[in-house]
DNA sequence: CGATTTCCTGACTTTCAAATCAGAAAATGC
DNA sequence: GCATTTTCTGATTTGAAAGTCAGGAAATCG
């Protein structure tokens, strides 16, 4: 049963079966977000997970639907994100707004892959753009929009337009993440080191957020 | 034959060769910065330019030549920013910070293929990375990190690793414009209109840029 | 155990884009 | 005008990656 059927065990004996699918998406994750979605070969996927390019075409149809099942081992990063903030769902606006900055943060750099495929398809459009709006994106950007909406009602936050925000933001928070390899060319700074890390994250949640709080509230 | 319609030639003397090769050139910044090295193909470049795709060849030996020769067209770019900045040497090191981040802004919107380079290439890392800080980019990003490592000085800046700041705040700069594809597709959101634009600029400068601000100076 | 299904691979075919080439068209020079 | 060079194109070749297939290995089941 090839039909790529997600991660999830699907119960008997889908033990080896499930694990090699699972590694192939990984390694498909981490190549379609780095390199995009044409300059990541099959044969280099095949290579990273361990299996023959065959393989490939055993667990998924063609290259569009291991794509689009690499991605959907995104969902379960977004929803735990999702299951935090709602947590949370009690504090002021602006309180919510500070923690989905850290939790996107957090999430960044544990799976940058995110960032990395918004950006590439987020700037290049097109039917996968789409696909990415309709399953990935979309709910969680027009929550995030409409918690900027709720802190700038509640005066806590400077009267920007909240889709915008909501983009910029996740720009900046992921832009020294995805520019890794830019870092480490340009200036010789190596992301991996903590602390760079946490030198960027209270850079982003300090500076860059402190900057659109409004005054009475700081 | 085709549609060989753009025979006559306004320029006179030897204006038709240099135009048809800088309109190639065009057509290939455009695409290669929208879709990546591998996504652009010369087939969708040579139509983008109206010519044939053996002309590419006629005038570039081949694709990387094609790539790199569209991407020098930027140096001109780079040059006018520099120029510019070059003039408010005197003022200080924030004064200075300021207006080049206003260059960046206007840099971004005029030539955005130049913020879609620096985010597809410096996710990818490899030798067209090299390329590009080598040819492009390294001198612009070192000096933008003197500029802050002074400011900082100066005490008119919070403390941060200048290098990363320089980064982020490109990031955040032209998250949105690089990002045009995805707010039509999220939240129907046209960045050509002037309104978004001006919103956008006034949220970078006011807000993340004064976020960064010691206290005391502002 | 043998039978059956699932999983996987090497070898092959197809497809598509890059690169080449011979020569036509247009510009330039005499 | 004719000759020469430059510019450009259609047709073709080349190469690399996607996709197919027959069959072998391994797990599962009776």
């Amino acid at each position: 049963m090839a039909d790529g059927s997600l991660g999830v065990s699907t119960g008997k004996g889908a033990g080896k079966g499930g694990r090699t699918a699972a590694r192939i998406r990984e390694a498909a994750l981490e190549l379609f977000s780095r390199l995009g979605f044409e300059r990541a070969t099959l044969g280099e996927i095949a290579a990273a997970a361990g299996v023959s390019q065959a393989n490939l075409h055993y667990h998924y149809q063609d290259k569009d639907a291991l794509w689009r099942a690499a991605m959907l081992d995104l969902r379960g990063v977004i929803a735990e994100e999702e299951r935090l903030l709602e947590a949370a769902a009690d504090a002021s606006a602006l309180t919510q707004l500070r923690m989905a900055m850290r939790l996107f943060l957090k999430i960044s750099w544990k799976h940058p892959a995110l960032g990395r495929i918004v950006a590439l398809e987020g700037m290049a459009g097109g039917e996968r753009l789409d696909w990415l709006v309709d399953h990935l994106l979309g709910p969680r950007n027009r929550r995030l929009a409409q918690l900027v909406q709720a802190a700038i009602e509640a005066g806590e936050l400077k009267a920007f337009p909240p889709e915008q925000l909501v983009i910029t933001l996740q720009a900046a928070g992921a832009g020294l993440i995805n520019l890794t390899p830019l870092m480490a060319a340009n200036f010789g700074v190596d992301t991996g080191d903590p602390a760079v890390r946490e030198a960027h994250d209270s850079m982003i949640l300090d500076a860059l957020l402190g900057g659109l709080v409004n005054d009475k509230k700081r």
